[in-house]
DNA sequence: CGCTGGATGTTGAACTGTCAACTATCCGCC
DNA sequence: GGCGGATAGTTGACAGTTCAACATCCAGCG
């Protein structure tokens, strides 16, 4: 007996290598990705991703906040990751004139030359494992998946959650850890 | 200036935004498959898989590095991750008779008793995020997608690091296109 | 003004995964 | 039979993430 038998509601066979199919392929491609990332300039996909935001903001700088959310991470995670960062010489924070609460992470050159030289291998290791496999056909029917995908789970619990850490308290009473 | 312009051969308009939502829908669900399964279970998705791997093998155990690459993870994470599990009680180690480096994970009944529980609240979470929202169509697509880029990817490094570890995975393939 | 609730961001502890050794065993071959 | 290389699995140090608690500040309201 396996678990797999017990379940009311389980997924019929064609769901299931469908399913299966979907979660291996994730997994191989995120780990391939930030191996190639980590192996030619030291950054795993989620600080890539925070350098690439940085780079395309005005100035070259985001609130925590705004970046946090422009990169789907939480603002515990985004503050760790720029505290890493900075020692590096990448990220810079700045102080928000404005308001005081508030703090500016920063591109810094030393940053965007990373960013760079990290760019080419990247881009290569995405085409070679994502765009050069697939026909231009299913190229553009992975994206308007993966967008249904994604504008459904942005309704959800988990995108509530990164968008609104400190309301998850009372629910997290009756709830327990509702942002895991 | 930002890197995603600087780069020699990046990617086109369609292809940036087929990705973009591919990066960010893969991000939201991993996080809310976890996310659902933690909250119901106490376990990870990487968790659940290896219980529910060792409870479709036969005697409920499995060899270390056969799991190890059933599961896609490398040996040394399997191992922590057994430690883990082990000291929950959801999993045992038993030696090998026949080879003494070897060992087996096996399921405890007060595992197989875990997995049972959170399998019904996971799989009704794969269904809200993953099949409720796209069509058959899109469901039998996304699922010819994904194997073609898994496939593409056990070819590649990381599947052979995973691999160099351990030969015997083409069988191992092959017989399990069932269950999450 | 001063109080209160909400927002911003940081911190430290505990947990999980990675990487590079390391031990122990097996196998082929002279 | 024993040497050398491959294989099985574990370990410890370290990097990254999560969670809850915290300090700080803003904004509305009496």
């Amino acid at each position: 007996m396996s678990v797999t038998d017990i379940s009311p509601r389980w997924l019929s066979a064609e769901e299931q290598v469908s399913w299966r199919a979907f979660i291996d392929a994730v997994r191989l491609f995120t780990a391939e990705i930030d191996r190639e990332l980590q192996h030619d300039s030291g950054l795993n996909h989620a600080y890539y991703q925070i350098l690439v935001t940085l780079s395309e903001a005005p100035d070259h700088q985001i609130r925590m906040s705004e970046l946090a959310a422009l990169t789907l991470t939480s603002r515990s995670r985004l503050s760790h990751a720029v505290a890493r960062l900075e020692e590096a010489g990448w990220v810079e924070r700045r102080s928000c004139p404005s308001d005081k609460r508030g703090a500016f992470a920063a591109l810094t050159p030393a940053g965007l030359a990373v960013l760079e030289s990290a760019a080419r291998g990247h881009v290569e290791a995405v085409r070679r494992n994502l765009f050069d496999v697939l026909s231009a056909e299913q190229v553009t029917e992975l994206g308007r998946i993966s967008a249904v995908l994604r504008d459904a789970l942005r309704a959800g619990p988990v995108a509530r959650c990164l968008k609104a850490e400190q309301e998850a308290e009372e629910d997290a009473a009756e709830n327990n850890g509702a942002c895991a």
